[in-house]
RNA sequence: GGCGGCGUAGCCAAGUGGUAAGGCACUGGUCUGCAAAACCAUGAUUCAGCGGUUCAAAUCCGCUCGCCGCCUCCA
């Protein structure tokens, strides 16, 4: 059973059948780079990071590219306003991006290709369109027109008509239909230009993408995505222009992911409602907003709040604090003849784990089912633990440890568990203990305390230094092995 | 006006014809000197509402209500 996924120009689930057997070709429109990146941006990166991984892990080789766009009207404005150059302020904002990137933990794509980079190929494409027709100039501008192109809408399922009774489309009296959109801009003085058989100018925002694809993909590949606000005008255009040119099928898949939304309502810049990927960083863990992101699936909206991600943290801990437990099974003794714990029930679940990830995962990547598969599987490990003896039962003590490398293995396709249980732990720790007024030595020595009131009985001075510490927001848990403090949630 | 999506327990969220995963929160129990953590148990006779199809519907069809997105730069 092939990997399902939600194709945007079909609008139904589909097998995915690469073009060549065993790999998979994948394109991604990246960021336009004249400003911080926001969780929405994020959502993409870790969507698509997501996407690749799990390709990878069900055994396909994956090229995947994810462009720059590295000239536009925003860049151009904002660095004017800013008083630098075009160039120079898409490289920060691209740098910038790369430090939120690697925070995240994203992988890099095979390749990122720059806009300003492959300008001679969308001039070679823009000629190519204007010599069969589909383009025309007007002025010192280069224009698609979507009259020659029959299937004009057939991505975002509109036609002109519907569009036009719209008529939010501004008019431009170079354009020979309202809808064309510019393939080509000549430029006013100040701004960035590049020659061109049309005079100084620069391309227009979707012949890039078409540009790119074709040259590392060819005129045909498997995957192309992005968020799904692109769906219309910015992957309808590519549709008329990659084809138009090729002739041939650009892509076969179109995956779209929905928006991250603040209070029920689109973040988006023109809003002024967004927060920063680092905005976001300061107070959460990386691995935190990648679980909040994977806790629903792809194409639903996904509400941003404090409460959301407190709880993708709690959940976060929880897998942690699993993992830590198993990490501790090395120092369990063992014996071969020891009844076994694990019920046949929690045996079964355990050894199917895998089975029914892959399947939520084949269901068009389906990782909120995927995750609350390994949640189960965290319960029934919990479960067994509880109730391990001192010298345990070889058999549990393998199943554990099997079924733990497992969840953590798997947990990583969503770039999560990718730290060391103890050390994300006791980091956590750290940061928590930042924002209260006490040092660990205090607590240590409060614990110790504790301890020797404990050991005269004296119960009132015990529950005394731990109320206290619980007042300073820090929880003692004690075992077998000693006390242990928490810094208490929420 | 056109196109599309959504509405499942207090909150988040799977489930698209066979009798409601998972997480967070709450409550009771086990454990503990008492706690905490963990575990166990409990919670929707019900899936926005109303009708219809079916042996069977949260899942299919119709209508109603509510919310959202795209049609303009946007992940």
């Amino acid at each position: 059973m092939p990997i399902q996924t939600y194709n945007t120009l079909s609008r139904r689930k589909e097998p995915l059948v690469p073009i060549t057997s065993g790999h998979i070709n994948l394109y991604v429109c990246g960021i336009t780079s004249y400003d911080f990146c926001h969780i929405g941006h994020a959502r993409s990166a870790l969507v698509f990071d997501m996407i690749v991984r799990y390709l990878r892990y069900r055994g396909y080789t994956v090229t995947y590219i994810r462009n720059f766009t590295d000239i536009d009207d925003k860049i151009i404005k904002r660095a004017a306003e800013q008083n630098v150059d075009a160039s120079t302020l898409a490289q920060r904002f691209i740098d910038e991006f790369y430090v939120d990137m690697d925070r995240l933990g994203v992988d890099r794509p095979t390749l990122e290709p720059r806009a300003t980079e492959h300008i001679a190929e969308m001039i070679a494409l823009i000629e190519e369109l204007i010599a069969k027709g589909l383009a025309y100039q007007a002025g010192t501008d280069v224009y698609y027109a979507i009259n020659t192109f029959p299937q004009y809408g057939k991505l975002s399922g509109r036609n002109l008509d519907d569009m036009q009774a719209g008529a939010r489309i501004a008019i431009n009296e170079n354009k020979n239909h309202p809808m064309d959109f510019v393939l080509w801009k000549g430029s006013k003085p100040g701004e960035p230009t590049w020659d061109s058989p049309w005079g100084p100018g620069r391309p227009g925002w979707h012949i890039e993408c078409s540009a790119m694809s074709r040259k590392y993909l060819g005129d045909s590949f498997d995957i192309h995505g992005g968020g799904q606000d692109l769906v219309f005008p910015h992957h309808e255009n590519e549709v008329a222009q990659s084809e138009g040119a090729s002739g041939k099928c650009c892509a076969t898949t179109w995956i779209h992911h929905g928006f991250v939304t603040i209070r029920e309502e689109k973040m988006s810049k023109s809003l002024g409602n967004f927060l920063t990927i680092r905005e976001v960083l300061a107070h959460y863990h990386p691995e935190a907003l990648r679980l909040f992101i994977c806790s629903t699936h792809y194409r639903n909206p996904l509400d941003f709040s404090e409460t959301a991600m407190d709880d993708a943290t709690a959940g976060l801990d929880r897998l942690y604090e699993c993992m830590a437990f198993i990490d501790d099974l090395n120092k369990k003794e063992s014996r071969e003849g020891q009844a076994a714990i694990a019920s046949a029930n929690d045996t079964k679940k355990l050894q199917s784990l895998e089975e029914r990830f892959q399947k939520a995962m084949d269901d068009d990547f389906n990782t909120a089912l995927a995750l609350g598969i390994l949640f189960d599987g965290v319960k029934s490990i919990n479960k067994i633990g509880q109730h391990l003896p001192t010298t345990a039962a070889l058999s549990d003590l393998q199943l554990l440890k099997t079924v733990g490398k497992l969840i953590r293995d798997l947990a990583g396709i969503m770039g999560l568990l990718r730290k060391d249980a103890a050390s994300y732990l006791l980091e956590k720790k750290a940061t928590m203990l930042e924002g209260l007024d006490i040092t660990e030595p205090e607590i240590l020595e409060a614990i110790q305390q504790r301890k020797d009131a404990r050991t005269a009985k004296d119960w009132a001075r015990g529950d005394s230094i731990r109320d206290h510490l619980l007042g300073k927001g820090i929880e003692l848990k004690d075992s077998a092995q000693g006390t242990t403090w928490t810094v208490k949630r929420g």
